[in-house]
DNA sequence: TTTAATTTACCGAACGTTTGGTACAATGTC
DNA sequence: GACATTGTACCAAACGTTCGGTAAATTAAA
């Protein structure tokens, strides 16, 4: 098994039990490795695997949504584009968001650093898009911070009300919300 | 102590921590009761110490908030108490919501639907005063549950950027968001 | 009103289990 | 032969939980 296996297998464990709860008995079985062999491949541990994950979270936000935001194309394309990849990682809410999972963890304080600066990146792309479109800085920035609020949300409540039609409309209507008034 | 102060030493605890961040140590140290002794007072051990801490916020909830919905007064009053509320409990965002940490912790499962229960109450009360007001059914639960989406949203990103203004604003911002097109 | 019985509150010490982590020899691969 | 990879065995520490028992308050009986 490839690393980019043994990482999307994490972050399935991670986003299903949680910091603690995914257990290294539950990743050697997941894996399919001894605990000998996990510390081979991340030999700082537990924490070491979080952080790679987390990377590879950094990177796809990058290469997936930031790109998105940035590239070519009129605003509300770019947002129905970023919304597209943002059900598909969450499966249409049936999923947590790992991010969300960390920060409510015990273990948030060692994480906080990588996830705040994914967030700073995610909202600025976000805030760049609408002022682009004529929104005054202040304006563009909240509600940059409104729509990842929109998508942290609504990922929250679909958990507790288990029911991934509130996911699936939320995703559905943002885009327009969004740019309901841009010229 | 009274077993009032021992909940509400309790929420602290597993608001900080949480669910497997807040050991038995801690509670003890916290409590300043041995651990023998929380057993005591908590036959069934950790999970009936959050099972308890869950109903007394049930209870607020159906006091201070469901209370306020279902009273007298024009909507916008309405939801700007509901959100005054929150903005103490939560610490205008410095503290998490222990329901966000409970659902992205590794004990979902067991406190799932005492959450659910709580969440599904909360819109309902929401939903209703959104009715009154001439929203159509379908419309009023919809805007309800994003209400819900929004405060939760808005926990998770404060914490993410580390950032309370994001909370604030959004608590200032919101009611008159909800109320803006009623009659 | 004293005394006996019971309940309530509490705790130190230990329980068995699981945790994340390590040492080292064995195995596969170039 | 050299080096990456792995299985086995093991560890100290921490986990939630339970045990046996004490001190004080409450109730019942005399």
């Amino acid at each position: 098994m490839s690393k980019t296996k043994y990482i999307a297998c994490l972050l399935s464990l991670f986003r299903q039990h949680g910091y603690d709860g995914a257990t290294l008995a539950k990743i050697s079985e997941a894996t399919g490795l001894g605990k000998a062999s996990l510390y081979h491949h991340f030999p700082e541990g537990k924490d070491e695997m979080v952080k790679t994950v987390l990377h590879s979270l950094q990177v796809f936000m990058q290469e997936q949504i930031q790109a998105t935001l940035d590239g070519e194309g009129d605003p509300l394309a770019k947002f129905e584009k970023m919304c597209d990849r943002f059900s598909e990682v969450y499966v249409n809410g049936e999923q947590p968001c790992l991010f969300a999972i960390l920060l409510m963890g015990s273990a948030r304080h060692i994480f906080h650093d990588e996830i705040k600066t994914i967030f700073e990146n995610w909202i600025k792309a976000m805030t760049r898009v609408l002022q682009e479109a004529g929104l005054e800085q202040k304006l563009a920035r909240e509600r940059a911070e409104d729509t990842g609020i929109t998508i942290q949300g609504a990922l929250i409540l679909t958990q507790g009300l288990d029911d991934t039609r509130i996911f699936q409309r939320v995703m559905k209507e943002l885009p327009q919300k969004i740019c309901s008034d841009l010229v």
